[in-house]
DNA sequence: AAGATTTTGATAGAAAGTGATTGATTTTCA
DNA sequence: TGAAAATCAATCACTTTCTATCAAAATCTT
């Protein structure tokens, strides 16, 4: 994992939880304890955080500005310009699925608002009622650590429902956290609710993800890709399943 | 614990309660009674507050204004007292249900670790993951304004469950988001969790409550009314079917 | 492709935080 | 007032976290 994604991450976490413990940093980015100390100790110098036993804290003096975070951060653009992009796709009148995961939640301010959706992401819940769309919320188990709804009961509440449209992230949730492979139960929920969609889509802000991930998603059923950058081996291997979208500028 | 959150946990209590005691905090933060003494006394030092025998104090000296902090807290105290109350009923190995309401969202950090928990509270889910809670969650119609999962499909998932115990607000959001007459599709799911429990609680820190949202929910099953303040009509009209528990002080 | 540089993970000794105990001090209440 | 109860500061043993260092792995140069 690159330097500046882990920086993002721990700063990320910091500005919603205010305290974060070293433990906690270490599993979400699969890093050393080490790498994380050395980061946080960087961090401090260059005074985006404090340091404190077991962890760091947030600094509350002033330089909380959105800036911070954005200044830590290089790979925000082209995730929001995919969710923009995928936002387009969508039409008055449609139901849509939208998967757990921070890609995804990028479309919603950008969505119609003539429109249902249904999710299993807990993060999406808050903003899609700020904008009054009309939501359906998968019942199952909370995951603590991607807010998303999984399990068999999961399964269950989610093919009571029909979709237009599915929006999926491809590492999901795991680009924003760190995960390489991908939660095995997540990728269920997928899965199935690709099946129950008239069409799915793939947003990938990753120039590089793992074939693996890549393939379990959409080798299974007909799918479209959106993304920012692509290598061309990926695209002639997959060419003839998915139609791939690469959204620039 | 982190320290900091720890302070922050103390100072919250100050801010709201003006004195605490030290086994409050012990309790409230799971800590020892030494690490509690040397937190109080460092936060002393940063002159945060005052020690008094017992516990600590509020220093007056300029942040506060006396009169807001006395408002919030007229209707805060009796609520958590029953809140912790009715955590306290909650047994380790435990699956509960928490209906959606801020009553009944006070019980949180007071609910042993060890338990299971399904809701239909969205406002529940953040500090249930917070506390490392295990946590389902009811799939359905997310309603704006009180932020709980209802609705046809809420009521088949919600099925899908067995509770040991389940607690209910009386006027559960509509205390809150000052409704006087319950909404009938959330009536529709608090009876059905109620059916679904082994044994049921009903929450109440308003004194007067209306006679028909009270028999609405507790004439339909057994329960238990767990109130600050009843009005001995009331004893007497339902004492028969219900047990009733004020808590004071 | 070989060497230099940076990043990473592991380890050991030092430092800090924690919980229990003890005996002193304060408060309570008869 | 005086004895019992509650609270307190001080200390000890124990656990967790921290710093510093080194070698392996990855990345960059030439």
């Amino acid at each position: 994992m690159l330097t500046p994604e882990r920086h993002r991450l721990i700063l990320q976490q910091l500005k919603e939880k205010g305290v974060v413990k070293i433990q906690d940093l270490v599993d979400l980015t699969n890093s050393s304890e080490s790498t994380i100390r050395r980061d946080l100790t960087q961090l401090e110098d260059d005074k985006f955080l404090k340091r404190i036993h077991g962890g760091a804290a947030r600094l509350q003096g002033k330089l909380q500005e959105p800036s911070m975070v954005e200044k830590a951060t290089k790979n925000l653009q082209p995730k929001k310009r995919i969710a923009k992009y995928a936002s387009s796709l969508v039409e008055e009148g449609d139901c849509i699925f939208l998967d757990a995961g921070s890609t995804v939640m990028e479309m919603i301010p950008y969505l119609p608002k003539n429109i249902v959706v249904v999710t299993n992401g807990l993060m999406h819940v808050k903003p899609l009622l700020d904008r009054d769309i009309p939501m359906y919320l998968i019942g199952g188990y909370a995951k603590p650590k991607t807010n998303a709804i999984i399990g068999r009961g999961a399964l269950t509440s989610l093919e009571l429902y029909r979709f237009d449209k599915c929006f999926m992230g491809v590492n999901g949730i795991h680009t924003q956290f760190g995960y390489t492979t991908p939660d095995q139960e997540e990728a269920m929920i997928k899965q199935s609710a690709i099946a129950l969609s008239r069409e799915a889509f793939v947003l990938s802000d990753e120039s590089k993800f793992s074939e693996i991930a890549f393939a379990k998603i959409a080798d299974l059923h007909e799918a479209s890709i959106i993304t920012d950058e692509l290598s061309s081996e990926f695209q002639d291997q997959y060419m003839s399943k998915t139609t791939i979208k690469v959204v620039k500028e």
